[in-house]
DNA sequence: TTCCACAGGATTGTATACAATAATACGAGG
DNA sequence: CCTCGTATTATTGTATACAATCCTGTGGAA
């Protein structure tokens, strides 16, 4: 694996090397770089003031974060993800937000469980108000408390790549005015049902719920949500 | 996450990253390593005669198989895996096996459906014969083997990460003289499934494939397993 | 015209020198 | 004797020079 353990939280922003892979991560996910677009390791290198050596560095990073592919002498090249990539992803991440789900309900802290129901209940609250970015921006940070919940590094890591591959493809997706509100309802059933200690539930909602994410995604033009994602 | 796409396919093993790549892969694997223990760039460069250069960037693709862990100006060392890690991928390998077998049924080809066939007969014969090394061999096949029919690039490179990186613990484990033929008769039933098209049934069926082997690996004493991982 | 050979440039691969950082050991002060 | 600070050493981070490889375009021959 790629990669299971922390790494890129340990990645330091302060090297060279760390803030070229933040920087060029950021580029990609922002959709600066088209998809299959090549990545020179001297305009790289001047653009942001650094030698090759660093920039090389990067590009085995962002590899293993599956953002760039690397063709041996001939290139890096912006990975790219075709509309069966997306699906699959979404079928894989459905099985596993509900294991997810499971191991969160057996897991969860006091704490997580608190930060979860303020997350509910804030989304209702800028859902009501038509408040797509604060919406967008507290519906990443409920599966990420799901994923910390679990208790487990392996599937958190696991889920955390994959959430970060399509978000390229989910950032226009999400801001459709009718799934934010949708999407709370069910983050709220989830957490109903792992409150409860209904482990088989959870994880049947949580699975339910990255399924109804795709189908909608599909729904408002796969095609057009990541031909322009920006 | 990591990384997604094909890439270890693709490092080629001619170059010198490659060459130290594939070197400090096979000693990690076979246990020439304690785990946690550092690596040492200028002491691996000079083993192997090489440059720090190509050990640094074999280092950040050993990362990308989540063999080794770097930490920033401080060094790179083997990572550990502990019992629950283990215990974790397995049952996240359960979900992914089960709908790898699911889609497999949907999507084998003829020539994939006829070495899964030789690929079983032939280890009924070796597991009477009580060739427990080609037995392991053939099982890590016919693993790939379902991979692939599954057609999609995604799933199959998620779990050949997870199968390598509990290749360390099996190895010893899959010795077993009950598993093998047991083992065997699961990929039988699997392989029965996707033949009729059942892929409820091929998915079930795969699903508890691994719960039991991992189930096994329990019974026989994890921790002298993967201690003794040589 | 088309195809192949070769030259030139561009780009990545590798080695090495130097800089920055972390680990260690030693000594001064309490 | 212990603790803290500092100097020294080891190790990683970065820059740069050179080598190897790939791509491209040009020119000649069929």
């Amino acid at each position: 694996m790629k990669g299971f353990d922390v790494k890129q939280e340990v990645t330091d922003k302060y090297s060279l090397r760390g803030r070229v892979f933040h920087k060029l991560r950021d580029d990609i996910l922002s959709g600066k770089y088209e998809e299959h677009e090549e990545l020179k390791e001297v305009a790289i290198g001047e653009e942001m003031g650094v030698s090759r050596t660093p920039v090389r560095e990067a590009f085995r990073q962002l590899e293993l974060e599956g953002l760039i592919q690397i063709i041996p002498n001939k290139g890096a090249y912006v990975t790219g993800i075709t509309e069966k990539d997306v699906k699959d992803i979404y079928m894989i991440r459905s099985r596993l937000e509900g294991l997810c789900a499971r191991w969160a309900t057996e897991n969860i802290t006091k704490e997580q469980m608190e930060e979860m129901e303020e997350n509910v209940y804030l989304a209702k609250f800028h859902a009501d108000k038509g408040h797509l970015e604060q919406l967008a921006e507290l519906d990443n940070r409920f599966h990420d408390i799901l994923y910390e919940a679990c208790d487990s590094k392996m599937l958190e890591h696991q889920l955390k790549d994959f959430h970060q591959y399509v978000l390229r493809v989910r950032k226009k997706t999400l801001s459709n005015v009718n799934r934010g509100p949708k999407s709370n309802e069910e983050h709220e059933r989830i957490m109903e049902a792992i409150k409860a200690k209904d482990a088989d539930l959870a994880e049947q909602l949580a699975y339910s719920h990255m399924i109804n994410a795709y189908d909608n995604m599909v729904k408002e033009g796969l095609q057009e949500a990541y031909a322009r994602c920006e």
